[in-house]
DNA sequence: AGTTAAACGAGACGGTACGTCATGTCTTATT
DNA sequence: AATAAGACATGACGTACCGTCTCGTTTAACT
């Protein structure tokens, strides 16, 4: 996560930022933002979540742990959630690298591979939280959809493109909905039912998502028809 | 739901319940259960969600617009989210009947319909409040799968064991993976991407579910292969 | 303490008495009130207030240990310092009685014994609870005087009559005034001072103030002037 | 009696007084403690003992009429009381003054007046409610002694001494019995008889304490004795 | 080198809600 | 009719955090 000092991964609050002319990169008087503290308030928040969950630590707690004033933790997040975000971005982008060898089959099954093994653990248990503050916040929402989902589909948007191209999958087909098709049985079987999502299941949801479930074709066409 | 007088949905703090024998009824001393404060207390939750999220919704204020004693509510619920839950149920109840007319495939898309409406609703929108308290408190995950997810698996279930029957669908298919794929796409586009969902692209998912995306047959049966 | 089965030492909330004819003693329809109750309740907050003050014992505490429903005990005692005095004064029959055996330097010196020997119990530490509600409840300071202070004052009242008939104490002083000079300086040391206050301590004040303080008389016989 | 900023009457909760060196005066970090808020809570509570007795003055209520949060109250009062005693304090400084012109007689009777005086305002009506948190509560006995009993007693003390050399009362006599013999009827007839006690009343009984009682003087120096 | 200003730790503050407890009232079934 | 059991509305308790606000300190860039 190569960033200038004072960009969060969450974008925000960083009002200064602006002022910051292109060329000269001067830089504001007085004390600059700390790295150390940063380090110390994210690191803090991972270990905390190995404990309790994030409703259950407080921002108290966290500054308390890495030694930092509650104001510093106010100054540079918007809340508990976004900051929560960031920890959560920092270790997925460890365990989970977007990748793009051109061998699409490998890079997408090991994309899911690593996803799903990823939301179990502890910052990967954050996933629920964060759709809970999405129903609360519409802000923070989007700001999930765009630094976490949006660039995971892009991936798979590619692999389908060539898919398309290379007749493995046929064309007509929304991409959107593709998209969804595969990976709302993941998520849903994850967050939702709870249910252990190893990579057999993962193997088995797209094998069967190729295949389609329809056995003898009906004649017109529609689905679910007695015959 | 019919339940006798002293039962939760959430089916929990009934600690007498037990003790009462069947047959003989006889009731136990003392002041018997409100019925009417904990029907104040449901349609004050349900008001409340109509202005703001759950999170942001105090135990107190809903005892003042309830006209109910906090304790009252702590007696009967063990969190905020168990009685949520039970306001969820009363009006899932009310919007999104379980029905099994023998007509499988009406009842399948009306079921899948009416969910993804009722979601829209403030009711409905509670849904990933309970996917973070989920994460947060596992006896709250499995009353939520029990109560709401099973019961709805169960109705698809069935039309799907019908539908093998009649050859519809394929034998040899799992039916656990099965039903994910038939409701993940559904969850994960509303509850993830947030994004419309419609009669019409149920329509689609199903369809494209039932087809399958694959193109030219691979020799191999294996998906995504160069020719 | 002879009482009829309706009555409080405490005299209140005895609405019924009134109605209950002299002669005939005409019993009240329905369940009698019962003794066995009163009795646990009053033994409850004895036991009660040897593990803590009154203040820390709640109702409810009472009526649990006394095996009584609260209501029972809210019928019958306006609040918990009339309780509490019904069971102060219990004991302090018991400890304290008042004799006028015609010995009247033995009666005073015993009685003053007896009294503030009495205090050091547990039950004699509910004294500076009813000096604090007293000065929140009129109704039950005035009480507190009538059943308590003024019973032992009336028997020192009679020996001091006793004392300036027989010039043992010479004549001209006002009663009153003498009574809380007799009084007062073992009240002040117990409740205010907290200093203990034996025997020793009650013969020397008794003494002290017998004889009196001055030391070569003043002329015009005022105290603490310059000769 | 004079105090530093951070230094409450109660002379409690100032754990971090000790770390400030003496010459230094070096301040802590962190925002200081707010006088106002000080300030704005005793005259609260002093404002609301007008109206209601302390005990039926919830701490909520003091911080609400102060603008203040409950948990500035119990930050730094350990209790109600505590808390009760410093604006009683406060009130009885402004009132009573301890003096000491060198007129022992002026200085003493005066002191008594005023005293009795005061326990007739809203603030002086608390007294009883001490002596009951006294009972329940050992430290604030102690504190309460120091604090409130004990200057009285020192001013008097050094009354009687002079007294005693000057030959206006008589050698011999304890130091402590005559004070108790001074304070004592005057606060029993206030705080239990709860008669009046007006300057004449002080007057008598301070007159009959230096005359004694005695009548016809016994034979051999006994009090009470039949003739 | 001195000045200025931002960021920092510490921590006090006015609030809000928490979950618990006790109050005094009321209802129900029993005695 | 009086009781025990116990549910109830009320409201205060003392605690925990919230997010804001001084403080005095530290660190840079700019004089």
């Amino acid at each position: 996560m190569q960033k200038p000092a004072t960009r969060n991964d969450s974008g925000r609050k960083t009002r200064l930022q602006a002022a910051r002319s292109k060329g000269k990169e001067l830089k504001r008087r007085g004390r600059q933002r700390s790295e150390e503290s940063e380090e110390a308030i994210l690191s803090a928040v991972i270990h905390l979540l190995r404990e309790k969950p994030l409703r259950d630590i407080s921002i108290e707690e966290i500054a308390k742990k890495a030694g930092v004033g509650k104001a510093t933790i106010y100054k540079w997040w918007p809340s508990k959630a976004y900051l929560a975000f960031d920890a959560f971005s920092k270790r997925l982008k460890e365990m989970v690298p977007i990748r793009d060898t051109g061998n699409a089959e490998k890079d997408l099954t090991e994309q899911l591979y690593a996803l799903f093994a990823f939301f179990e653990t502890p910052a990967g248990k954050l996933l629920g939280q964060f759709l809970g503050e999405g129903q609360v916040d519409e802000e923070f929402a989007c700001l999930f959809r765009e630094r976490f989902i949006k660039p995971r589909r892009q991936l798979v948007g590619v692999i389908f493109d060539r898919a398309v191209e290379s007749s493995q999958i046929r064309g007509g087909l929304d991409r959107e909905l593709v998209l969804d098709l595969i990976y709302g049985p993941g998520f849903y079987r994850m967050m939702i039912r709870r249910a252990p999502l190893g990579r057999d299941a993962v193997d088995a949801m797209i094998s069967t998502l190729f295949r389609g479930l329809k056995g003898t074709p009906s004649r017109d066409g529609r689905y679910l028809r007695r015959s």
